[in-house]
DNA sequence: CCTACCGATCGGTAGG
DNA sequence: CCTACCGATCGGTAGG
């Protein structure tokens, strides 16, 4: 037997990928504690004892769903910073980063919101960690934006902590928006959060 | 001996109140289903055992501070809506409303904000109708707004959902404020808000 | 990928 | 309020 796991260039077997789909809809659903490995195996159909022949622990299967939005969400924002758009673009961008983000993984974002904090120590203090600067970047634009006279002079971590904290919503949103309705919510939100922060 | 919880119009003893206010502690700091009865019992200073003389399940520890919760901000949001005031009062009113309770129930508002989905089925029903009931009576208002023109014509219902998910980044702040920080920080997020929101 | 099984821990009860 | 204890379930392993 091949053991497709071991393959160069292929990190994550097909079987891999439905065990953390299947994991994290269920995290969704119930949360991560009140998931157990049981649950994951029969909802893919294995013995549980089988699972581990593809992932190390469950909380591994918790570790690539958090990471995996946190890692999106860090991408976008480098790109944003380093980027040569105004503040008020800049805020703009990254309101459709989130929109984006949420629109595109339904399931793990929400594991990314509510269950990073049953991460194992380690991790758990790096996502913090990354969260902090993914805030600090944001914090930048904010400021930059204030000393421009674009936005107006509020303090720039109660602003950043308010616009993510806006966003969030998004993140359970259970029905998938027709494209019309995307680019009307997308306006509808940013038009919100960017006259509120302009002078 | 005189059983104290039975004594009339006391309806929950010293006991009972440190009971709770250790469960929300415990329920904060690392969720509610990571926190076991033990857990409970020895932050307490009793056997665990013991603990069933004061309260019935730890389901129940769950139930009361999350409607201890909600029935604030029902109570709340019932005295805004009967007000004369315009719309734009209304609403920062009920912004205010959010930073009061999250002031004045640093921990059980955590729970409330992150726990509720493991209430039992039927008391989580209710917690969910609480919050629809209590979304649309804010939708109301916003509605009203929009009729006057005094707020920008976008849906209420993202107006409202974008609101609310806003101010629950409050809840999770750590650190009490100053008086003169708080009444800072509640101009800026009303700015902030109020802003987006009016024409 | 399965059968069989493990020690640990869970919420809760009996009885005093 | 405690000692003693229960059945259920947990994440995970041994061995094939």
């Amino acid at each position: 037997m091949i053991d497709y796991s071991e393959m160069k260039g292929m990190k994550t077997s097909k079987r891999k990928l439905e065990i953390l789909a299947t994991a994290a809809k269920l995290f969704r659903e119930n949360g991560y504690l009140a998931t157990s490995v049981r649950d994951i195996a029969y909802s893919v159909g294995i013995e549980p004892s089988s699972l581990y022949n593809h992932i190390s622990s469950k909380e591994q299967l918790l570790v690539e769903i958090c990471f995996s939005c946190a890692d999106q969400f860090m991408e976008g924002m480098t790109a944003i910073s380093s980027s040569g758009d105004s503040p008020l673009t800049k805020i703009q961008k990254v309101i459709e980063l989130h929109l984006r983000i949420a629109e595109e993984n339904p399931t793990s974002i929400t594991v990314f919101s509510d269950d990073w904090i049953h991460l194992p120590p380690d991790k758990r203090a790096e996502f913090v960690g990354k969260q902090k600067s993914y805030e600090s970047a944001m914090r930048e634009i904010v400021s930059e934006g204030i000393n421009k006279g674009i936005f107006a002079n509020i303090s720039s971590a109660v602003a950043v902590k308010t616009i993510i904290s806006a966003l969030r919503w998004t993140h359970y949103r259970r029905k998938s928006l027709t494209k019309e309705e995307k680019i009307r919510q997308r306006g509808e939100i940013s038009q919100l959060l960017l006259n509120g922060l302009c002078n």
